[in-house]
DNA sequence: TTTTGAGTTGTTCGA
DNA sequence: GTCGAACAACTCAAA
């Protein structure tokens, strides 16, 4: 049986389909995101009306967003409770694969994949990204056995570490795809269950963020938490950028973004700092920051960005209390004492001794000038100042609650 | 209906 | 250096 590829309108391409193969079945697996649901929706009903029969499956997440419910029937809105819940409800076999082999009656045309300019011809920066992936399901799950067979006995421990490179499973953009599925990874560690404990609550965040999804089709356009509505956010295009482009001169938050543009991929500890960056001590929407996460992340996911993002600002369901605001430099002191990780994407500070490099502004003007380190030349100065900036956060976020 | 306990990942300050 | 408390008030979920 070959993959067909065809181009177009769905339902459009769907119909030519069915002509072309005689089908007298439609299945699919199905979305979450609400324009998606409307065209699915839309679909099934017109093939139904027209004798054909169709079915839906889910294959993206292990429970459907609308299965698990609290006791008074509502979706749950704190991830601890829905987790119990929706734990109880996994099913850890797989189905069995079908007895007969699909069928064509006869071959059908299809546009080749090459020809279809998916990917970017003239720029460099796709092609940086190959080494750090391998796409599709053969590298999906040769990602999970690498991780099964070691690194998941210390992740707890290691998941912190940005710069140790096999302490997460790096499963994010395959599950993104659908080049594994959640059921796949569960059915895998079924027989260890409290070893992957850590990392199997992983993917419950990520099925908990498409129930909020589901029940709040615009979680990444509108504040979950309607009294954020007032929030007066700073406008400053030039501070956006200088996170964007890893230039806030806080060499933990740096790294992560410059591991971002380059790889496609940011360490989850570092995301949350980053995303604590913009929103706590430059005070920028948190919108700006999920819509860049989204336009270069590999794992771009809808429901995990969206409330990720809604989680640190604290207008999320179950989000981060106003009084977490990350320290920039004591989170990499904490999570990379080496500076490793520093050094590896930023390279202008890789001869900074341990001791500064995570805050090279307080470094004396001799060892700066021993690393080969110009403050605002080839490496910028802090954007804000820390101490200021979290004041300056924390009466903010208190205003909220006194409008 | 009311009550009770809890809520991913932190930081700072002062004893 | 270590440790516990404070940092608010609110909403959620279950008993």
């Amino acid at each position: 049986m070959d993959l067909i590829i065809r181009k177009g309108l769905t339902s459009k391409v769907v119909d030519i389909l069915i002509e072309q193969s005689g089908a007298s079945s439609v299945y699919w697996n199905r979305r979450y995101e609400i324009e998606n649901i409307e065209t699915d929706t839309e679909i099934m009903s017109d093939l139904k009306k027209r004798g054909i029969s169709v079915k839906s499956f889910n294959a993206n997440l292990l429970s459907e967003p609308w299965s698990i419910k609290t006791k008074t029937g509502n979706y749950y809105k704190v991830f601890t409770p829905y987790w119990r819940e929706a734990k109880k409800h996994i099913k850890t076999e797989p189905l069995p694969s079908p007895k007969n082999a699909l069928n064509y009656v006869k071959k059908l045309e299809s546009l080749e994949i090459n020809n279809l300019n998916l990917v970017p011809k003239n720029s460099n920066w796709v092609n940086k990204m190959y080494p750090h992936w391998t796409i599709g399901s053969k590298g999906a799950l040769q990602a999970l056995s690498n991780f099964a067979n070691g690194p998941i006995n210390n992740y707890g421990e290691n998941r912190n570490k940005p710069a140790i490179d096999d302490g997460t499973s790096k499963l994010s953009p395959h599950l993104a795809f659908g080049e594994i599925s959640p059921r796949q990874i569960w059915s895998f560690f079924k027989d260890n269950l409290e070893v992957a404990d850590k990392f199997l609550t992983e993917i419950g965040w990520r099925e908990f963020s498409y129930v909020l999804l589901y029940n709040n089709p615009k979680l990444a356009n509108e504040n979950f938490k309607e009294k954020f509505n007032t929030f007066s956010w700073h406008n400053s295009e030039s501070s956006l950028n200088a996170w964007k482009t890893g230039n806030t001169g806080y060499p933990f938050v740096d790294a992560g973004m410059r591991q971002l543009w380059k790889t496609g991929w940011q360490h989850n500890r570092v995301r949350m700092v980053t995303a604590s960056f913009l929103i706590k001590h430059l005070l920028i929407d948190w919108r700006e920051g999920e819509k860049w996460f989204h336009d270069t992340l590999v794992d771009a996911d809808p429901a995990s960005n969206a409330s990720g993002w809604q989680w640190v600002a604290g207008s999320g369901a179950d989000a981060s209390p106003y009084f977490r605001i990350f320290n920039p430099f004591s989170q990499g002191e904490k999570f990379d004492p080496e500076g490793e990780y520093i050094k590896k994407y930023i390279p202008e500070l890789k001869e900074l001794p341990k001791k500064y490099i995570h805050r090279p502004w307080e470094a004396p003007l001799e060892i700066l000038q021993k690393a080969n380190v110009k403050l605002g030349e080839n490496y910028p100065r802090p954007l804000v100042d820390h101490k200021f900036a979290r004041k300056r956060a924390l009466e903010a976020y208190a205003n909220l609650n006194t409008t």
